[in-house]
DNA sequence: TTTATATTTGTAACATTGTTGCAAATATAA
DNA sequence: TTATATTTGCAACAATGTTACAAATATAAA
C-alpha cells in the first residue's frame, strides 16, 4: 500500500509522493486543477508527466465526463497496466457536485448479440448517500 | 426533420445548415476535428459556437471518452434542452475505431437503494456488428 | 417587398491546456 | 560511493477554447 510506486516499478520520486499522497487524500475523483491547487511547489510539464505515468501504470484512472474536465480517482490494487478490473461504476452527485466510484453488487451487462463487448463504463448521475436525504 | 434549426428555434443560417449536414451524413458519432475536415470554408470560432448552441438546444449530444478527443453525435428528435432521453448506449469499436449509439431493448439499472440515479451513461466497447466476424 | 431589429459571424487578441527537446538534478543499482 | 538510468524544470511551442466588438446576415414587422 505504502510502497505502490516501488510496486509499480517507477521511481520514487518527491513529486510523485506528493501527488499521490493528495489522491489518497480524497475518497472520491479529483480534476487536475484540483492536485494543482493542492500541491505548494508545482510544475505544470512535471504534473502532466507524472498524471500520465499514473494512469499507465494502473495508479489512477480517468472518468471522463461530458461538458467538464476529467477527474482522476486512485485504482485498486489489482489493477494493471493492461486492464482496469472495475466492478463499479462511476457516481456523479447533481447536489455536492462529488464524483467517486461505487461499488455495486451486480454489474450490468448488455445485451447486444451480435456485438462482442469487452469493457462497461457507466456514469451515473443523481443524488448520492448524503445528499439523498 | 429538414427544419431542424427552426423547429428548435435559433436563425437557419448557411453555416450551421453545413455543420448539420456533415452530422446527417454520419451515422456514427465524430469530434470536432472531423467536422472541421469536412467544412471547406470554416471558422474555427464560429464552429465553437456552434457546437455550443447545438448542444444547449438539444441538436446533438457529446460523448466524452477517456483519454481522447470527445465525440458528438446528432440526437433523436425527442430530445430537448432539458432532457436527452437516450435508451441507447455509446459504443466504441476497437477494431474499426468507430463510435456510435446503439439501442439496446432492456437499458440497464442500477440497484444502489441509498442513492437516488436520475440518469445512466453507458460506454462500451469492443468488437461492431461488421468487425464482429 | 422593404425596412427595422435581433442574432450571428469574423477578426483580433488573449487565456488555457498540453507537448517536446535538452541539460541539470535526482533516484536506483552496482 | 560511484555509475547509470530516470526524472525534473526550463524554454519554446502547438493546440484548444474564450471574449469584445464591429460588420454582416436572418427574421419579423410594416
Amino acid at each position: 500500500m505504502s510502497n505502490l510506486l516501488k510496486n509499480k516499478k517507477i521511481s520514487e520520486t518527491p513529486f510523485r509522493k506528493a501527488v499521490l499522497v493528495i489522491f489518497r487524500k480524497y475518497n472520491n475523483a479529483i480534476p487536475l486543477s484540483k492536485v494543482e491547487k493542492e500541491l505548494k511547489e508545482y510544475n505544470r510539464i512535471t504534473l502532466y508527466r507524472t498524471i500520465k505515468v499514473f494512469l499507465e501504470k494502473g495508479i489512477i484512472h480517468e472518468i471522463a465526463l461530458s461538458g467538464q474536465e476529467s477527474n482522476y480517482a486512485i485504482c485498486k490494487e489489482e489493477c494493471n497496466t493492461i486492464a482496469h478490473h472495475h466492478q463499479h461504476i462511476h457516481f456523479k452527485c447533481n447536489s455536492c457536485e462529488t464524483i467517486f466510484c461505487v461499488e455495486v453488487d451486480k454489474f450490468p451487462t448488455i445485451g447486444l448479440p451480435e456485438y462482442k463487448i469487452e469493457e462497461l463504463e457507466i456514469q451515473a448521475s443523481g443524488l448520492c448517500q448524503s445528499c439523498n436525504i
